[in-house]
DNA sequence: GGTTCTAGAACC
DNA sequence: GGTTCTAGAACC
């Protein structure tokens, strides 16, 4: 049953506010008034027929213990005027016998059975009903009602209902609930308290007689606004009298209704609850919980922030590492194809040498230079992956992965202009060399594609092109950049995360971002299996080209040397065996098994790389490990192995 | 002036409550009562002298309208009893003439007036001033007083209080407040309100006869609820009177005060403001704001969360990009190493070659042996370097930089216990050379320390200490593990970080960690030129290395060749020039100057590193760039080539 | 800003 | 849970 909003005309409405029936009061006047208004005094006819509550709560005697100072037994001295007493007292509960209108209504809070001028001049209830109040689910609750109590509405929660029925024993009905009931259904309260008609509310004809006779009886105090209040506490509301104000019959109302308080349905009480307190857990917990919530989500996103910067840099490090590793590696490979070609120079014009070793060296540097090519299509994206979706502040400018070795390299162009002030400022910790700069140029490729014509001035170098593939040639962001992973490298290796979201922190962090990100619905991460598959296939590839040049080096030094020498080679192959340098033995011999796994990291990791003079040096060890100390021996430069080789 | 709180004993104080004032209520007879209670009626004295307000509002005798339905002219008619009215019409502003008691209290809300049994049997007020009120800065307030309102007090910004001083023109003074100041002073309403002898507060005598006779004078009612209402709302409170229920004179007061509100100063009447509305900006955008803080702030944690995955797969993967990194350029350095300590073997024998070369082939490879050992002392924690404090995890084991190769590396078996399934799993996609297991094992480092005894089997494996250096024997932690940084590899890099927190997200993310994060005072991240600088540092001992081996082959190969083939040499040497390999020449023969920049990346990085069998023929470019097409032409290992080295 | 109905809060 | 003082909220 909610508050019934009748769409009368405002202008109609006629403000009775100031007729409506107001608060009085009985004042004590046992001691004498030195004031000149006479207080109508009463008889002691209710008084002395006091009814028990459910509680068996009743007014006591007791003016001396200061607990009750209301005394009952001075009310009978209070006046000297009666009542027109035609109460009957002590009879059992009936329904009113007032005059009854049989006017029927929805309208709550809407008293129709005032006398006034219009029935359908009604006042509107001020009350609107909390929403999490359970008698107020009335669908006739119209819908443009707005309760603005944020706090009452948002932040508690509702608490699920108890149901009374599943409890042991009979339902314990509040004492306020009992002695409203008691004293409504009091035929010897008709007078001043009532059904109203349709019993769905009651009404309180005369204040001032209803708190002389009527209130003392059931509580410990007289005092109306306390009735009033019990009576909100327990839900009941306020009927707006239309017709309070006119004063035509000179009769005031003060009618309050409750939707579990209907007269003859007594069983409806057990609905009627005392409005919890917002101290009792709600409202703390609502607030406090709130601003506990708010700072430990303060602190923990300040320490993820922490550690996001430092992943920031560790990342910023890590790429740069990253692409210097493979500088070295391909500075490395450089040299070794240089020494290779060297090599070959010196060796390959030998067919007989091409013929025993197996193969043409010339093969080998073909096939080695086709390997990377090879390695292309590896790669679970082609040269036509999109990601110029993923590009949108530089859409023309990402990396396309050309081959194996380069996965994770910069270019040089976008590096430098990425972070062209990080590698200026600790340049000058390099000059090592100094003094002979031309000299110290790096080395330089060999093989190079015919697009890289201008590679002498630095800013304009383009890279190979592979065909049909777009060119990375824009700078990449600072690696500087913060949080934002927009700014991350990430982006440029689409081999690494096919789906490289922008940044998901919104640039204004007071920011209440409306728009849901993006991000959030697919998880992107690539496996990193699947990127340890790429490594660990370029690994092999590396191993296996590394180990064609070993094998090539092996069969070149047991071959037959080139014809200008091959006269005195044999004496220098019966003592320097190059299998000896290649493969792990034992140390009787054999091939060492446990070495013959398929880990890539026990493949390609040598735990003894150790940089010391001692392992030249014949004390070095003693170990019986891959190379016996014999062997190692024997591979040291020493004079005695240079001796041996010399007499070839 | 605050609440005063006499420290009375609590068992002293007498209940008073019931005896207090009451509301009460003028009930319009005029159209007649049909209820059994005399109401007394009242002269028409007072009401034909109203005073005009601040705001002149005037009761008016409009009846009709319905906006003031309160009949003024009907109160004549209201009852048959005079006031013993002795109060003058019209008077100046005086005191009040009522009997004055010359007590003199600071208490306030405390009536020493009343005609009790006890002048120090107070009754505590009730009302907790809130602190946020500026008339309640007193301090008297109690220190144990608390207000448990959090809303008011905790999100209600302070606000600044308008200095009406500084206004232009007089100030405007609330209506309803010079209503009560010319009430109280009106000498006419003496007997019904009136100063209390100190002039600090007001009371009161009698509510019926007050509202029947002065309320309606200022205001458009009658109802003391409604002016009770507007006292609180402009800052008075009740004096709760001790003596108020012993009726012992007769006498109810209802007594308010302001601490504003003060006899015979009429300037404090500024001070009184109307309390503010919870409405009105405040209290909405202190929950408001409140919940969308919250809810930007969880999901700016979200996306922060998100970004911070995303850095850490990346990291995971650069951590082990990097691990592999280094084992890639060690196998090569150890290639490098192999082939030269084989060319060492074939030429080193000779010591003409040695003496023409400038420098012996051993110096060289003894000197590349101490190279990582020199560059150890560029660390700027030495071995003694303190991270055992970082380590509480695992005390034993951490990292410790041997040399700057392999700075960033990994062990084998830390790695393989880290990540073993990983490496597993991908393991199966290596067998491009299978069938030829043992032929397949890797390259195997030729200088061995004294230590690496049992490297045959892989898990015992032990790397070679550096004197006084702990070893890296433990494993390291998962790199899968998400967020927290603990677990991240960095803290076993000490030279990249020298301060490494443990994780500060904390593991229960719900709990509001009492204990401050530890790393937040200091800025524990490395610059990031101070590691570029290292880097930098390799680069350049990586190059100076690679710039020898590449020297040491051009003397070797421009050198006589050894003894046994020395005698064709020389053709060779005349048509194949290493230094054309080594050195980045313009096309007029010279250095490219372009290269000679102390740039990093440009000394290292090599954009044409493409592999591609074009690069191999003559038709592949013809940029004249550091190397000439002739010279590149030169360097293929052409027939021509082998033919011309063939001839040697 | 005023009036009314209702709820909060403190104390009993 | 009851009583009292005060404040909130809606409407005027």
């Amino acid at each position: 049953m909610g508050a019934f909003r009748p769409s009368v005309n405002p202008g109609e409405v006629v403000d009775q506010l100031h007729g409506s029936p107001q608060i009085e009061e009985i004042t004590d006047k046992s001691g004498g008034n030195q004031f000149d208004t006479n207080i109508p005094n009463l008889t002691d006819n209710e008084l002395l027929d006091p009814i028990s509550t459910a509680t068996g709560t009743t007014p006591t005697n007791n003016t001396s213990n200061g607990l009750y100072p209301f005394p009952i037994s001075d009310v009978p001295s209070l006046g000297d005027e009666s009542n027109t007493g035609d109460h009957i007292p002590h009879t059992p509960v009936v329904t009113s016998p007032q005059p009854s209108i049989s006017i029927k209504s929805d309208a709550r809070h809407i008293n129709p059975y005032a006398n006034g001028i219009n029935g359908n001049n009604y006042m509107i209830s001020r009350y609107n009903p909390p929403a999490s109040l359970p008698y107020y689910d009335s669908p006739q609750l119209p819908s443009g009602t707005t309760n603005s109590n944020v706090k009452s509405l948002q932040f508690k929660k509702p608490k699920p209902k108890k149901l009374q029925n599943q409890m042991s024993g009979p339902p314990k009905r509040p004492a306020f609930v009992m002695k409203l009931w008691n004293m409504v259904n009091d035929p010897s309260n008709s007078k001043y308290i009532s059904w109203l008609p349709d019993g769905k509310a009651f009404q309180v004809s005369d204040r001032e007689s209803f708190m002389r006779h009527v209130l003392p009886k059931y509580f410990k105090h007289n005092n109306f606004a306390s009735f009033v209040r019990q009576l909100n506490m327990y839900g009941w509301h306020k009927i707006q009298d239309v017709n309070s104000g006119s004063l035509v019959q000179g009769e005031e109302v003060w009618q309050f209704e409750n939707p579990n308080f209907i007269k003859g349905k007594e069983n409806l009480l057990d609905n009627i609850v005392r409005n919890r307190s917002s101290k009792e857990e709600d409202d703390d917990i609502d607030i406090n919980t709130l601003l506990m919530e708010l700072e430990s989500m303060k602190q923990k996103q300040r320490m993820i922030a922490d550690d996001l910067s430092r992943l920031v840099q560790d990342n910023e490090l890590l790429w740069k590492e990253n692409y210097m590793a493979r500088e070295r590696h391909k500075a490395q490979s450089e040299t070794l194809d240089k020494i290779l070609r060297f090599l070959v120079t010196l060796y390959g014009g030998s067919s007989k040498f091409l013929e025993s070793a197996g193969g043409a060296p010339s093969e080998f540097l073909e096939m080695a230079s086709k390997r990377d090519a090879q390695e292309q299509q590896h790669h679970p994206h082609g040269p036509d992956f999109d990601i110029q979706q993923q590009m949108h502040q530089q859409p023309s400018s990402y990396y396309q992965p050309q081959n194996g070795n380069s996965r994770l390299m910069l270019t040089h162009r976008a590096h430098n202009n990425g972070s062209k002030s990080t590698s200026r400022d600790t340049s000058s910790s390099q000059s090592i060399h100094n003094g002979s700069d031309a000299s110290d140029s790096p080395i330089q490729e060999i093989r190079r594609g015919p697009e890289n014509q201008n590679s002498e001035q630095l800013d304009g170098y383009k890279p190979y092109p592979l065909q049909g593939t777009p060119q990375f040639q824009h700078p990449l962001p600072n690696f500087q950049s913060p949080v934002s992973m927009a700014n991350s490298p990430r982006s440029y290796f689409p081999e690494i995360s096919p789906q490289v979201p922008q940044s998901s922190v919104p640039a204004t962090p007071s920011a209440l971002s409306s728009a849901t990100p993006l991000q959030q619905d697919t998880d992107s991460h690539m496996p990193p299996e699947y990127l340890m598959g790429n490594i660990n296939q370029q690994l092999n590839k590396q191993q296996s080209s590394i180990r064609q040049i070993n094998d090539w080096i092996s069969r070149l030094a047991s071959s037959k040397l080139p014809d200008e020498i091959n006269a005195n080679q044999q004496p220098l192959m019966d003592d320097f065996r190059m299998d000896d340098f290649l493969l792990p033995q034992t140390p009787n011999g054999g091939v060492d098994p446990s070495l013959n796994t398929d880990d890539n990291f026990g493949e390609i990791y040598n735990p003894s790389q150790q940089e010391s003079n001692e392992s030249y040096t014949d004390s070095a060890s003693s170990r019986a490990s891959t190379f016996s100390s014999k062997k190692r021996r024997d591979s040291s430069p020493s004079s005695e192995d240079k001796k041996r080789i010399k007499q070839v």
